[in-house]
RNA sequence: GUGGGUGUAGCUCAGUUGGUAGAGCACUUGGUUGUGGCCCAAGUGGCCGUGGGUUCAAGUCCCAUCACUCACC
C-alpha cells in the first residue's frame, strides 16, 4: 500500500497511482481527523469521494502518529491525549473514537488503536503497553460490532517490542479477540533488521492463513522478500513514496541515487526493464537534472517509478506463490542484487 | 575629477589587541521503514584583488596600485 497521509499519495493523481500498479492505499486517522476534520469527509459521504480514489482504502487508527508526531502525548487506560503537531489543539483520541472517524472517512480497511512503544524500553514497559494495546482492541472491536461490523474490516495490531514471549502473548489476545485481519506492529522503529524479522515471525507463524497479515510500516525490499515468506501478505510503507522525493529510485538489482553526478548525462532510463510510465519515456540524465533544479516533475516522475516498483515486486511474488515457486523467485531476487549498490 | 565604501571558498559573508583562515548556501557521497517535499552525517573546495614595506610572524598594520560601488562635481 502507497502511504497517503494526508488523502494523497505525495505528487501522483489518482490515475497515476492506477496506473502504477496501486491497488489500496492508505490514509491517516490521525492527519485527516485534524485537517480538513471529519465534517468537511463526511461531506463528500468519505474520502473516496473526497480525493477521487474509487480503490480500497486502509487508515490507520492514529496510534503510531501520537507516538511519532505528537509531542506530550499522554496515555491513559481511557485513551491517548495530545497535542496537534499543527496548532497545539488538545485531542483526547480513545479507541471508540478512532474507530468512528475511520468508519466516517469510509475507509474499507480500519485498525485498532495501539500504543507503539519506543525501542528500546524496558520490558515492564513493553509489556504495560502490550496490556493496553489489547484492551483497547477489545473496546474498538466492541464498537466495531456495534456499528454493524460489516461495513469495514477491523484489524487487531500485534505489538509487545522486541520481546518474543511478548509477541506472542499480544498475538493470542488478539486471535481469542477475532478479527477479520491482523497486523504486526510497533516494528522498523529503530532496530536492527534481524531483529525485526525474528519479531514478525513470532506473529506471522501464529496467525491464520486464511486472513490477511498485514506487517506495519515496513520496509526495503528485500524486507518485503523476507517477510512473504514468513506468511506476511501486507505491507505500507513511506520508503517508496519519500525516497523518491529525496532521489533515491528502487531496482532489482539495488537502489539507484539519481542525485549522483555519474548519472549526468545518462541516457538510460532508470530501470531498463521496468515498465513504468518514468522508465517509458524519461532518462536518468533528465530525472537528475529535474532533481538538482528541484522541480515538480522530479517528485513525481520517481515517486511514479518507486510505486511502480513496489506493486510490481508484490505482484511478481504473488504470482510466484500461485505457482507454487516462490522459493525460486527469491533466491533469483537475492542473485540480482548487487552488494555495492544496496 | 573629488570624497567615501568594498575586494577572503562557485555565491553571500564572518574573521577579536597581528600567531599561516571559518559559516550558510551550492557541489560531492552516505543515511531515510504505520510521511511535511524535510531532516541528519561526512566530504571536496581558498596566491585572503595585485605589488612592495614593517615584523620572529600580516587576511589583520603602512605605502602604492587595480577593480567594483555610492555620493558630489
Amino acid at each position: 500500500m502507497p502511504v497517503g497521509t494526508l488523502g494523497t499519495v505525495k505528487s501522483l493523481s489518482p490515475e497515476e497511482l492506477r496506473d502504477a500498479g496501486a491497488q489500496i492505499i492508505l490514509g491517516n486517522t490521525y492527519h485527516l481527523y485534524l485537517r480538513p476534520g471529519c465534517a468537511v469527509i463526511d461531506r463528500f459521504s468519505g474520502l473516496h469521494r473526497f480525493m477521487n480514489w474509487s480503490g480500497p482504502i486502509l487508515t490507520d487508527s492514529g496510534g503510531f502518529q501520537v507516538f511519532s508526531l505528537a509531542r506530550l502525548a499522554k496515555i491513559t487506560e481511557e485513551g491517548a491525549a495530545f497535542q496537534s503537531h499543527i496548532d497545539g489543539s488538545a485531542h483526547l483520541l480513545t479507541p471508540e473514537k478512532a474507530v468512528d472517524i475511520q468508519c466516517t472517512l469510509g475507509a474499507d480497511i480500519i485498525m485498532c488503536l495501539d500504543q507503539c512503544i519506543a525501542y528500546p524500553s524496558s520490558a515492564p514497559a513493553v509489556e504495560t503497553a502490550l496490556d493496553l494495546t489489547t484492551r483497547w482492541a477489545r473496546r474498538c472491536k466492541q464498537r466495531w460490532m456495534a456499528r454493524g461490523g460489516n461495513r469495514a474490516a477491523l484489524f487487531g495490531i500485534v505489538q509487545g517490542g522486541m520481546v518474543q514471549a511478548f509477541r506472542k502473548k499480544s498475538t493470542e489476545a488478539l486471535l481469542e479477540i477475532d478479527f477479520p485481519g491482523y497486523a504486526v506492529g510497533g516494528l522498523s522503529v529503530g532496530e536492527p533488521g534481524s531483529l525485526m524479522r525474528e519479531m514478525a515471525d513470532v506473529s506471522l507463524s501464529m496467525l491464520p492463513e486464511d486472513k490477511p497479515r498485514y506487517v506495519m510500516g515496513v520496509g526495503t525490499p528485500e524486507d518485503l522478500v523476507d517477510l512473504v515468506a514468513l506468511g506476511a501478505d501486507m505491507f505500507d510503507c513511506v520508503m517508496p513514496t519519500r525516497n523518491a522525493r529525496n532521489g533515491q529510485l528502487f531496482t532489482d538489482t539495488g537502489t539507484i541515487n539519481i542525485t549522483n553526478a555519474r548519472y549526468r548525462s545518462d541516457t538510460a532510463p532508470v530501470d531498463a526493464t521496468c515498465g513504468c510510465y518514468t522508465c517509458r519515456h524519461y532518462s536518468r540524465a533528465y530525472l537528475r537534472h529535474l532533481y538538482q533544479a528541484k522541480e515538480l516533475l522530479a517528485y513525481r516522475l520517481n515517486t511514479i517509478h518507486n510505486v511502480a516498483y513496489y506493486t510490481g515486486l508484490m505482484q511478481r511474488m504473488r504470482e510466484a506463490v500461485m505457482a507454487d515457486r516462490f522459493d525460486s523467485f527469491r533466491r533469483g531476487f537475492y542473485h540480482h542484487r548487487r552488494p555495492e549498490d544496496t
